[in-house]
RNA sequence: GGCCUCAUCGUCUAACGGUUAGGACGACAGGUUCUCAUCCUGUAAAUCGGAGUUCGAUUCUCCGUGGGGUCACCA
């Protein structure tokens, strides 16, 4: 039988960096065995719409690079459903689930409850102050026949609840094992609202059915729900798919990664300069890694190398740090001209207006110094316009302000001497500055240090080289020129 | 609290029942160097506790402890 799993995000108008691990599983998963996958729109909380989410979750989903075969798309902006077992978004199928509601009633499995949320809660609390299991107390359950009629055709506010049976409910976990959980754990849940929605419980079931979907693999906190759904497949008569619950990303205190501990969504993390080709692979490695001795993989090899076995356990904990490192890594990979075009979008007004050459060559010699996009504005500042530096700071530690002064006079004269074209290779530059540093017996650090100041305004920059490179012959000269100027004064 | 579940350096992780318990991030110390960054080398850093099975447990079993998840007309 063919491999078919699913993506079912709640279309909340962001993506979950728990849902970019649990989509990249899946997908992984599915692209190895040949499968399918399909994307599922669960959006049946009615008081949870977001204007809009579906279209931007299609996007982000596109352009991590995570792709289905069936499911809505987006064509010229708008949302096409592809595939043959749709509709794909739940809050299109509610006449399916009504039905399915229907038939459980039918048969007896389920049963109308009239019951006022403040009833519930109140019973709830009671529970509670008693120690006793919080589950509805089966008051509906009771009603007779002709009276529930009367009340569903007067049109009361109802719901549909499962009654689930005694025993005890076993599942095969791939990641966990077996998993048992008695029956009567299980409260009388609700599987269709009063709004005539479906709850996630009828609604995964049914279309998971209705979709054929052979594996479902998706997050820890569902495991304890499975056995519903077990009993809602046996009811149905539905053969039961192969389950695997992931890990929970951890926030540093050890709980559920969450919105209240910092960023959570994938596009936050792209809008603060981190690359997706580091995230993705960052994010696949947290609780899941081939080898153990090597951390950057690239998706292909993530693909090949994935084994549902070898997914970690325990929840791992979500640590920007090594984050940043691994994505100072993808900078230093990339050519100039691809990362000058991925540093474009990061620049701040001012410097929008740099040319590609002169971006390029602040990449080419900066990149060693960035571990996010969006540092470029800092780490070209120099380049664009000399800041404010204190006079001081020209004077290397072991030398002093007469000399710094010397210094950066001859040096002058020297690289006035130099034509135009050895500033164009950087690897002349350095050669010609080195030699004549040698030939004048000067000292290395008497004469770089004043110098490297003198181009960037900073104590710590790129080397003196590197600077006059970028920034070309005339700006060297003028730049020297001034700080001879702020010493002698 | 009930139920389910998890447990190797601070963090991410590796280790057919037999290893000096390995790698990476971070930290620290060196090297390269005019400075910073990069890069290279090195150091410190872990099998939660207790029983049991075994010639031998990080690995298997049980108990304890700790963490997490879940107990909605949210998914």
């Amino acid at each position: 039988m063919k491999v078919r799993t699913r993506l079912a995000p709640s279309p909340t108008g962001y993506l979950h960096l728990g849902s970019l691990h649990t989509f990249l599983y899946n997908y992984y998963f599915t692209k190895k065995n040949g499968g399918e996958m399909v994307l599922r729109v669960e959006d049946t909380d009615r008081t949870r719409y977001v204007e809009g989410a579906i279209e931007a979750l299609i996007a982000i989903l596109d352009r991590m690079g995570i792709s289905y075969d069936e499911g809505p798309m987006l064509e010229n902006g708008k949302i096409v459903q592809k595939g043959s077992h749709g509709p794909y978004i739940q809050s299109e199928r509610l006449e399916i689930y009504r039905e399915h509601a229907k038939k459980l009633i039918d048969v007896g499995h389920a049963y109308y409850c009239f019951c006022s949320k403040e009833r519930l809660s109140t019973v709830r609390e009671e529970q509670q102050k008693l120690k006793r299991p919080t589950k509805y107390d089966r008051t509906c359950l009771a009603l007779p026949k002709e009276e529930i009629e009367k009340r569903v055709m007067a049109g009361e506010s109802h719901v549909i609840r499962m009654q689930i049976p005694e025993g005890k409910t076993t599942f095969v976990d791939e990641i966990r094992g077996e998993i048992t959980i008695d029956n009567s754990e299980m409260d009388d849940q609700v599987i269709l609202k009063a709004d005539g929605f479906p709850t996630y419980h009828l609604a995964v079931v049914v279309d998971d059915f209705s979709m054929e979907i052979t594996h479902i693999i998706r997050a820890e906190e569902w495991i304890s729900s499975v056995p519903k759904h077990l009993i809602l497949y046996e009811w149905f008569g539905y053969p039961i798919p192969s389950y695997a619950h992931l890990p929970l990303i951890l926030n540093p205190d050890k709980s559920k990664l969450s919105k209240r501990q910092g960023d959570v969504s994938v596009e936050s993390y792209l809008e603060k300069g981190f690359l997706k080709e580091a995230l993705l692979n960052f994010i696949a490695i947290l609780g899941f890694n081939p080898s153990g001795d090597q951390e950057i993989y690239t998706q292909e090899e993530l693909m090949h190398a994935f084994e549902i076995k070898k997914v970690s356990k325990s929840g791992p904990i979500f640590d920007v740090n090594k984050l940043l490192w691994m994505n100072g890594q993808y900078i230093k990979a990339l050519s100039t001209k691809e990362l000058v075009s991925r540093v474009k979008p990061f620049l701040d007004g001012e410097g929008q207006t740099i040319s590609d050459e002169l971006l390029g060559r602040i990449c080419d010699v900066e990149k060693t110094r960035m571990s996010i996009l969006s540092e470029i504005n800092e780490l070209s500042s120099c380049y664009r316009k000399l800041g404010e530096y204190s006079v001081e700071s020209l004077v290397w530690k072991k030398s002093s302000r007469e000399d710094a002064h010397l210094q950066l006079s001859e040096i002058h004269t020297f690289l006035s001497s130099l034509s135009p074209e050895i500033f164009e290779k950087i690897e002349l530059l350095e050669e010609g500055i080195k030699r004549y540093i040698e030939e004048t017996g000067k000292e290395t650090g008497n004469v770089l240090w004043p110098l490297r100041v003198s181009l960037s305004g900073k104590e710590k920059s790129a080397s003196p080289f590197e600077l006059a490179w970028v920034i070309g012959r005339e700006e060297t000269l003028s730049r020297i020129l001034h700080a001879t100027a702020l010493l002698s004064a």
